[in-house]
RNA sequence: GGGGUGGUAGUUCAGCCGGUUAGAACGCCGGCCUGUCACGCCGGAGGUCGCGGGUUCGAGCCCCGUCCACCCCGCCA
């Protein structure tokens, strides 16, 4: 009757166990005490099982039931029975059924949480944060870790089928100042010397393709010491792959099956192939984003032409300065009050536009203090080219071609969510091509790998690389999904000398390639093949497939906004003794 | 580095124009209860109003500073 084994998870149980001798083991979820009758409902990772006690079943349990309370730890063995009549519970699904109880054993009491352990918590994120353990006790959390796992076993599954190889690459590796922030942990065989944790395997996977693996994969942790934000975190995950012998076609071919595959798994929904694909430049041009949400239009169309003959001296200043005019047209939004539309103003001054210039769209006519610059018809052209209609409100930014692309990308997406257009049903994956080679860094006057300095060159703009690089399209290619990058890759330079070339375009000297990426330049000269990748983002995947809000929620022990584990309260100091053996002196005012 | 939102009981929140002893719900504790599942009923405990300073006869509320969490800009090859 007593056993010491778990026979069952508490989300198992239906009609079919009736009669049968279970022992469950879980969490107390909650406890009604009826006195007489005392219910348990009993959780694990399965699910919830109600559990009975009845002193005519066991008198001895239920004495013991009584001084159960939340959380504690329970092994229960008992009868599972059909409930009676009208107490079935269709909001549960083993609600047909609930276990008599004829032994209790408290295997650990609990200390009253402090939250309650369900799936409408609205805790604050930091208590959450310190109780992980407790947070993650959550079902919905639960699932959600499981959802990762799935993708990730798909992912794993798909690879394998296609003849890749799982590597690790090293955590302690090379600082490269290039790019984003490096963690640094020191060596304490090498005073004064630092590892660097690797913000890709980027290096390391081309490496493996000069060394013959042809097709590598690792889900892996990458590190970049930059600052935080709803989908950014310190340490993330990445789905890093990489091909040899490959172009462009191929990799986005095969990856576009990998993602059908997680898609079907998690979703259980066919995903149309191949993805649909932009060009950079018509991602910007239309969306004002190289990341375009294309579940809903509200597409920017350019006015310059126009704008450039009208007397309002802000479009025509900012023409004159290499600007450009453009807008769209937020339908039935003409009912906006000023304060609104001063409120929409202040949102794109947040990327630099200095105004926001509108024109209501009335059955009157248009309405705008701006009108009065413009010429007989002029409006009406601007109106016909958003295709905007009576009740409509048209936006315009006139700025540098980023300050437009920045502010009518956001007010875009501002309008497409306010005015409820997205179909959250809607999974619009997208690539995104034919980025820029490299783009001009005014602050310190040179050239910076859009991508990454190892992302070849389009063939046939090779011969633009020394006279007008900016015109150099990559072999890149991002893959978006609803708004999200969620990945990017690049066919890599595989000869050396185009390598070399490139580095002089990004003004690294000789020496100082040889010096950061020796090892590659070398590598390169010993037969390496033509070879390309890309790399996912596994935590943003998951948050989008699961709905959630941060990629907090969709990892384990995420850190806070400032980089800290509130669990674990890392970082820490570090005692005396530990850094005088590191070589190291500190150098903070206390 | 910058902009914004928030911080009051264990939790989620309310707290009027600055005015008596800071409230509610849930949770918690005790009692009663044999069909509950948001159990019910009765009773009870529980507060450094984030922290520090200031203004005031008087501050949860106003001012200054600071800390923490979140959102965003910069940053993230």
């Amino acid at each position: 009757m007593k056993s010491n084994k778990k026979t069952h998870s508490c989300g198992e149980l239906a009609k079919k166990d009736v009669g049968t001798t279970v022992t469950l083991m879980g969490w107390v979820h909650t406890r009604r005490d009826h006195g007489g009758l005392i219910f348990i409902d009993l959780r694990d990772r399965g699910g919830i099982t109600q559990v009975v006690f009845n002193p005519e079943t066991s008198k001895e349990a239920h004495e013991l039931a009584g001084s159960i309370r939340s959380e504690y730890v329970l092994a229960v063995t008992g009868k599972v029975s059909p409930r009676p009549g009208n107490t079935v519970n269709p909001k549960l699904p083993t609600g047909e059924i609930e276990v008599l109880a004829d032994h209790l054993q408290i295997m650990n009491q609990a200390k009253t949480p402090p939250f309650m352990i369900e799936d409408e918590t609205d805790v604050a994120e930091n208590l959450r944060l310190k109780y992980r353990y407790l947070d993650l006790r959550r079902p919905s959390l639960q699932k959600v870790l499981l959802t990762r796992h799935k993708i990730a076993q798909t992912v794993r599954r798909f690879l394998d089928n296609h003849g890749f190889v799982d590597v690790e690459t090293p955590f302690l590796t090379k600082s490269t100042p290039e790019g984003a922030r490096d963690y640094l942990v020191p060596s304490r065989v090498n005073p004064g010397m630092f590892f660097a944790l690797p913000q890709s395997p980027q290096l390391f996977k081309q490496i493996l393709m000069v060394a013959g693996f042809e097709r590598y994969y690792q889900i892996v942790k990458c590190f970049r010491d930059e600052d935080l934000r709803a989908d950014r975190q310190p340490e993330f995950t990445q789905i890093d792959i990489e091909l040899s012998f490959v172009e462009e076609d191929d990799v986005m071919s095969l990856m576009e099956q990998m993602l059908a595959a997680v898609v079907k798994e998690v979703k259980g929904v066919d995903i149309p192939l191949p993805f649909p694909r932009l060009t950079y430049q018509d991602a910007m041009d239309r969306y004002g984003s190289d990341k375009p949400d294309t579940r809903f239009g509200l597409e920017l169309k350019d006015v310059s032409d126009i704008a450039k003959s009208s007397d309002f001296k802000v479009f025509v200043q900012a023409l004159e300065l290499g600007g450009q005019v453009k807008g769209f047209a937020a339908p039935g939004m003409a009912g906006l009050s000023r304060k609104d539309v001063d409120d929409l103003t202040n949102e794109a001054k947040i990327f630099g536009a200095k105004g926001l210039a509108w024109i209501k769209v009335t059955d009157a006519g248009f309405e705008s203090p701006i009108a009065k610059f413009f010429k007989e018809g002029q409006i009406k052209s601007i109106a016909d080219r958003l295709d905007a209609k009576p009740g409509d409100l048209m936006m315009f930014i006139a700025d540098s071609p980023k300050i437009t692309a920045d502010t009518l990308g956001y007010l875009r997406l501002l309008m497409g969510r306010r005015l409820k257009l997205i179909d959250e049903n809607k999974m619009n994956f997208l690539w995104v091509t034919d980025f820029p080679l490299v783009e001009w860094n005014v602050d310190e006057k040179r050239y910076d790998a859009m991508h990454h300095p190892f992302t070849a060159p389009k063939n046939e703009d090779l011969g633009l690389l020394k006279t007008d690089p900016l015109k150099v399209r990559a072999r890149a290619y991002d893959i978006v999904l609803n708004g999200s990058e969620i990945g990017g890759g690049s066919i890599r330079i595989h000869r050396s000398e185009v390598q070399t070339q490139m580095f002089g375009l990004l003004n690294i000297s000789e020496e100082d390639a040889r010096k950061k990426f020796g090892f590659l330049l070398e590598a390169l000269e010993f037969g390496a093949p033509p070879h390309g990748g890309i790399a996912f983002g596994l935590d943003r995947i998951t948050a989008l497939l699961t709905g959630a809000a941060s990629i907090r929620d969709v990892i384990a022990f995420p850190k806070t906004q400032k980089a800290i584990c509130l669990m674990t309260e890392a970082p820490s100091r570090v005692s005396p003794a530990q850094l005088h053996e590191l070589s190291i002196k500190l150098d903070v005012v206390e």
